[in-house]
RNA sequence: GGGCGGAUAGCUCAGUUGGUUAGAGCACCUCGCUUACACCGAGGGGGUCCACGGUUCGAGCCCGUGCCCGCCCACCA
């Protein structure tokens, strides 16, 4: 450690740190602890995947939040997980299986295949685990949590039980969405709804009495005519209310359907009849119901004709419709056939085109679930970020249905319901040896899993051992934030509010903060057949955690997506860089020192406290409201452009430098020191590992245990640090107090700035010496006075104050306010050039005057505009007008020379 | 069909209750290897803040209309 490398190595310094961090058992949160609670649970990634661009996002921001909130003296408890994802998980392995053994999961049987997924998950798993300890996170190993751990099994069985007793959750025969490939049924949710061409077709059935008689209909699905159970039309339609009551055949068949009248008809639609197919229809099924029709399935799990079918038995639904439609137009029972765009559902996992289907599942009562759900986001108990999403959240929750909860997969959670021989349900926490209505002791489970999501909405306390009455759930319960995608906001956000509050009685968490989605740097959205994926391991593997970090945070910005670019990692790549070596010059220099002793009475220093206090005041509002890129943005132009361009370079001249070595003056180190704590949530690994190298730093082990930086040390007061010495919290308070900067400060950056443009406009050798002459008003030369730096900086090889103006022919003048600096022509200046740049000069100012002026002779703004608004614009004229008369006499000394 | 969000510099975006001269990063141009850092430093150019109308002493910001993008929800077959 002694020595400094000139470079920070990610890949070395990394892993050790966080080893070292583990192993110091940093992130472990004591449930017994006297300390304020801050909780946080990771969204559990899924088991099959790796991290990709999201999940860094998510754990960048909470990692934020937490280290931030450990660092302020919390308990801070961010509690890691991993979910089974039921059917995606199933998918990857069957496809695998198939691929490898060329084996179905019905080949191997469900013990067997059930055996390969957990496999599978140990393998995947370690995977992820590791890559969100490559990212810095600083979650709390210890309570590591899978979605089908005991503990959670027993939540998921104690939960469903009290819903079933309730009646809340109940079994039911109902029209859902099943996935054909995937087989089992969805919830509504799990439905992508996409516009697809089609075809409206025009089909006539025949009425049964009158078989010249037709009746036609517009369908975009022939194929489900075998499914018919009747023809519908408006009962205000006078085109067809003949037919009403009457029978017709449904063609390709022998079979009779009524013809009902039902207002859900929309006359103006194609044909304005249309056939009713209760049975995979969700329009449809309702229709039936409110007429009492018959329901017909007529395809199988994978959607294809059963034995309905007919001699289309056996057939897709594409090839069903091909032939069907061969047959009808032989039949003469076709008509017109026109393009038409409709919204065909897919499911969500596999793509496949779904079927509805009459079945039996279990459902949960979301209606009344949702209605204490809504009450606690109206009345502020949980807070949803950013607030549009409200809006949303109320939307949905007011027009919920039943949510469909059981899959037809074996991955997952087992549903606790075991029948007996007569069909009795006994639904119970724990295996059951009898059935609860006739004591058959011969008692069967039910073959289905639960939907992932009915487990992954008890996350924020089945993590923390409910129901049993743990000190984790007494300490730990509600978390603070919910941090997630807004892409779940319904999948799971909105189901932990409704499980939460039923289950514990309480609101889950207290804020809902809803981060954006990562996209490339033109506004795409990531896809692997786009090849614009990111991946962010391979970025961390390239320059380090920090920078990525840093970028997500730096880009995370309320409702917008987060658009991720190499150059602005390779920018905060190159911030990590910058910090090191400030680091490195100020140890250089001041790495002896120590004990904290800052000399106040300079002004240089004072500046630079000052500087540090509204940086930490920015920082703590904008986090306080999530506005992670403000506080990444403010971080960063304290340390490169407060610090680093001014501070360092102010106290660079030999004077400065000598003095403060002789003093042993720490504030060089100490506002650094302070800085990196400030940033330490952005950039763990970077910061830790200067922090460990200064002399003077909080007494912790860990910059992670150092208090976070405020302007209003009230706020930590009593907290405990890991040893920090109550001095530096009073300390931090005092330096409050400090007013802005010096009038040598102010008068001497602004001298510096002004002489530096002037050269850059000129286009002259930044390192040429030039001879500087200022004259003005005595306060602003009092204040140059000994201000050695701003020669310096300007490159002044002589720097006179005050005396008589010299040559206006021999001299350039640059107009500093209410100053004048002249510097030799010769050293500064060809004249032509010159005189363009004041006539430029002079325009703008004289415009900006005029304004000014005709602002102040307005009635109307003097009137009505507040005081300090007006004297502002009075000043700024007192200013122009001075400043035009000193470029007028200028110019034309110019031009006369 | 409903709802939400966006449009500001070449690119990606800030701009917190309307207030003096609209900012940043990157890109670009000029100059500089001044011993922390060329992953750097100093300077510069570049904007009718989508259009039109309104409110106001004053509008990038508030209101209305229009146009163009993106997303979510939705049972017109």
């Amino acid at each position: 450690m002694s020595e400094f490398p000139n470079q920070f190595e990610p890949t070395e310094v990394e892993p050790r740190l966080y080893q070292f961090w583990e192993k110091e058992q940093i992130f472990k949160a004591d449930p017994a602890s006297p300390k304020e609670p801050y909780v946080i649970v990771l969204p559990p990634p899924n088991v099959t995947g790796v991290l990709h661009m999201g999940h860094a996002l998510t754990c960048t921001l909470e990692d934020i939040l937490i280290r931030r909130k450990r660092m302020q003296g919390y308990n801070a408890l961010w509690l890691p997980g991993t979910d089974h994802a039921g059917i995606a998980t199933q998918m990857v392995v069957e496809r695998h299986l198939q691929k490898t053994e060329k084996k179905s999961r019905h080949d191997l049987g469900r013990e067997k295949f059930l055996e390969k997924v957990w496999e599978w998950k140990e393998q995947s798993q370690t995977t992820i685990l590791g890559q969100l300890r490559l990212m810095g996170c600083s979650l709390d190993w210890t309570r590591l949590t899978f979605t089908l751990d005991e503990g959670v099994s027993l939540a998921v069985r104690e939960t469903f039980t009290r819903l079933y007793n309730e009646k809340l959750l109940y079994k039911d025969t109902s029209l859902i969405q099943w996935c054909p490939r995937c087989h089992t049924a969805l919830s509504d949710l799990e439905v992508k709804a996409k516009e697809s061409k089609g075809k409206l077709w025009q089909i006539k059935y025949r009425l049964k009495n009158d078989p010249n008689k037709v009746l036609v209909v517009a369908t975009t699905r022939p194929e489900t005519l075998l499914g018919d159970t009747a023809v519908a039309v408006n009962p205000d339609d006078d085109r067809f209310k003949a037919f009403v009551g009457q029978e017709v055949m449904v063609p390709l068949t022998n079979r009779a359907v009524p013809v009902i009248a039902d207002s859900y008809v929309d006359m103006a639609f194609g044909t304005g009849a249309l056939k009713i197919t209760p049975g995979h229809d969700m329009n449809d099924y309702q229709v039936a119901k409110r007429h009492n029709l018959p329901i017909l399935s007529i395809f199988d799990e994978s959607a294809k004709l059963n034995q309905e079918g007919g001699k289309y038995q056996g057939l897709t639904r594409e090839k069903a419709r091909e032939q069907m439609l061969l047959d009808l137009a032989e039949q003469g029972l076709l008509g017109e056939e026109k393009d038409h765009l409709n919204n065909v559902g897919h499911c969500d996992r596999c793509d496949a085109i779904l079927e509805p289907r009459l079945s039996q599942q279990w459902f949960v009562d979301a209606a009344t679930l949702a209605k204490p759900a809504i009450e606690a986001v109206r009345n502020g108990e949980i807070k949803i970020l950013p607030k549009e999403w409200e809006k949303t959240y109320f939307l949905w929750m007011e027009n919920i249905r039943p949510w469909c909860v059981s899959r037809q997969l074996w991955w997952g959670h087992r549903i606790p319901a075991w029948y007996c021989p007569d069909g009795h349900v006994t639904v119970a926490v724990e295996t059951p040896k009898a059935c609860g209505t006739c004591q058959s002791a011969s008692l069967k489970q039910d073959e289905d899993v639960l939907d992932t999501w009915f487990s992954s909405g008890l996350w924020p306390f089945s993590t923390l051992g409910w129901p049993k009455e743990t000190a984790d759930m007494k300490a730990f319960y509600p978390n603070q934030v919910m941090e997630t995608g807004f892409d779940i906001l319904f999948f799971w956000v909105a189901r932990m509010i409704m499980l939460g509050i039923k289950m514990v009685g309480k609101s889950p968490f207290h804020t809902v903060y809803l981060h954006p989605m990562v996209r490339d740097e033109h506004g795409q959205k990531m896809s692997k057949t786009k090849g614009n994926v990111k991946d962010p391991l391979e970025i961390v593997n390239k320059v380090g955690a920090d920078p990525l970090r840093f970028t997500l945070a730096a880009m995370a910005v309320h409702g917008r997506d987060v658009l991720l670019s190499d150059t602005r990692i390779e920018g905060y790549r190159n911030f990590v860089n910058k910090i090191w070596n400030a680091t490195r010059f100020v140890m250089m220099h001041f790495g002896d020192v120590k004990e904290a002793k800052s000399d106040m009475g300079n002004d240089v220093n004072q500046w630079i406290w000052t500087r540090l206090e509204t940086c930490k005041k920015d920082i703590n509002l904008a986090l306080d409201q999530y506005r992670f890129f403000d506080a990444a943005n403010r971080i960063y132009s304290f340390v490169w452009n407060d610090y680093c361009d001014w501070y360092i370079e102010l106290i660079k001249t030999e004077n400065e430098m000598s003095a403060r070595k002789a003093a042993k003056d720490s504030t060089a180190i100490e506002v650094l020191e302070e800085a990196l704590r400030l940033l330490h949530p952005f950039m763990p690994f970077v910061t830790e590992e200067l922090w460990q190298r200064m002399p003077i730093k909080a007494q912790g082990r860990s910059i992670s245990l150092a208090p976070y930086p405020t302007d209003d040390p009230e706020k930590l007061a009593g907290r405990d640090f890991d040893g920090l010495s109550v001095r530096r919290a009073s300390q931090e308070m005092g330096r409050g107090e400090f007013q802005a900067g010096s009038d040598r400060i102010t008068t001497g950056t602004t001298v510096v700035e002004a002489i530096r443009s002037r050269r850059g406009e000129c286009g002259l050798n930044p390192n040429s010496e030039i001879r500087v002459q200022i004259v003005g008003p005595k306060k602003n030369l009092d204040a140059l006075q000994g201000a050695d730096w701003v020669k310096r900086l300007i490159r002044a090889s002589s720097f006179t104050l005050g005396g008589d103006k010299p040559d206006p022919k021999k001299n350039v003048l640059i107009a500093i306010g209410e100053m004048e600096a002249f510097v030799p022509r010769e050293d500064l200046m060809d004249v032509k050039v010159e005189i363009a740049k004041t006539e430029k000069e002079l325009a703008g100012l004289i415009g900006e005057l005029e304004r000014a002026k005709q602002k102040l002779t307005s009635h109307e703004f003097v009137g009505r505009a507040p005081e300090n608004v007006i004297k502002g614009v009075q000043d700024r004229k007192t200013l122009l007008e001075k400043q035009v008369e000193t470029l007028q006499a200028h110019l034309k000394n110019l031009k006369e020379g």
